[in-house]
DNA sequence: TTGAGATAAATTGCATACACTGAATACATC
DNA sequence: GATGTATTCAGTGTATGCAATTTATCTCAA
């Protein structure tokens, strides 16, 4: 009843995922599954199928006998992510100029604002983060084709773990604004094509950004443990 | 050894997948666990694996303690996978029109030639239909963004099972041939922007004629079954 | 110390058994 | 005859046990 037909699988699979998300679980880090089973009170099976279903929505890679583990996602293939979910975006943004309504661009406009004046009062960066992602998942669903949508942010939700990286420098964040800036009056002036390049731009210059980051920080990839970075990274 | 660390979940995934394309499961037939495992021989176990995987694909959908079902698209979601999948392959495009080596052109061109041949030979229209299906994969494979690829062919494979109900209705054929002879000038010309309008407006194309089949043939979506069709609409 | 090879421990893949859910059938009531 | 309510039954979800495979540990020689 109050459990909704959520089988326990699909518990297991929303908790490990939240993990994953939250940052317990790290690119990288070994998923076990009679661990994780006696973790959740569960028995292996539930754990299993929701192992088998995080590694086809490409979360974590699992390959016969050997154990999963958290997707690690090498300099070249992260890049070709964020390539993928620029073009992705700029489809959506692309129909989403023409299609979202009055309310749905009053209300992206009252996100950016609200990023705004998060940036002029000196706020938490964290709340401007969260911001910045409302930003782009309101611009998506604008397009109103669940394929679209779903397919853009089941590929956002691949890089999604490295977003803890996030470099937040100075100039950053006012960057992102302008671009946010450039995009909304794209989309205001009804102009499709200007509104998918503004964003294509900006995806692409993010996914350079966090990988420029990366880069810079360690030399080997598997020592990213975004607990420990975000402490050394402290805004 | 000879199967090289093929899983017998991934064996039983491997032959739904191939009944599914092949048309011996249909959209709406239902998947029982145990019938399966006994029909391939194996425990429901790996049968639970494979289906999970397959859900997870999008090609059958599965709700808690009801048995899954081959995914069954209606009009609404039918028209959405195709707009989404002209995005794709658009995206795609855009990219490969730069970034295709002169031999991966030739081949192109090979195949686009290929069709033409056998349009004015009058041959075999399957063999059509798999020089269509090779030609836009080129296409899309030549972006060379494994990220994209991937997610536009899975997008693909999602109204595959219903490919077999394409209209080879006589002028569609030339159509379809015109409309592949303004994608590979405007890739030839370096024209990035036209080519992506061509495939966009091909491939929606591609969907209005399937779907406007399917609404002049069947009035209950329920009753589509491939094998049944193809022997009424022969070629 | 370092590396290769053998052995032991840990972990996965699969089969089986059972509990639980949802639907179909039979039955009683109006 | 229609409608509402038990009851049965097919089918899914989960737990557990075992065999196969991987990973860790140990041994011993260079």
């Amino acid at each position: 009843m109050t459990d909704r037909d959520l089988t326990q699988a699909d518990t297991v699979r929303l908790a490990i995922e939240r993990e994953i998300f939250g940052g317990q679980l790290a690119p990288g880090d070994a998923l076990e599954e009679g661990r994780l089973a006696s973790r959740f009170g569960v028995s292996r099976t539930p754990v299993r199928e929701a192992i088998t279903q995080l590694a086809q929505a490409g979360l974590i890679t699992k390959r016969a006998h050997k154990r999963a583990v958290v997707a690690q996602l090498d300099p070249g293939t992260m890049l070709e992510l964020f390539e993928a979910l620029a073009e992705l975006e700029g489809a959506a943004v692309f129909l989403s100029t023409s299609r979202m309504s009055e309310a749905e661009k009053r209300e992206l406009k009252d996100i950016h604002e609200a990023a705004a004046k998060n940036l002029r009062s000196d706020g938490d960066p964290n709340e401007y983060a969260d911001l910045g992602f409302a930003f782009h998942q309101r611009l998506v669903r604008g397009c109103h084709n669940t394929a679209l949508i779903d397919t853009t942010e089941w590929l956002a939700l691949r890089v999604l773990p490295y977003r803890r990286f996030q470099v937040v420098a100075p100039g950053r964040l006012q960057r992102n604004q302008t671009d946010h800036d450039a995009i909304i009056s794209a989309i205001f002036a009804g102009d499709a094509e200007a509104a998918r390049e503004e964003i294509r731009r900006h995806t692409l210059e993010q996914g350079d950004a966090l990988m420029r980051f990366i880069a810079l920080n360690k030399t080997s990839h598997a020592d990213f443990h975004p607990n420990g970075l975000i402490k050394e990274q402290p805004l």
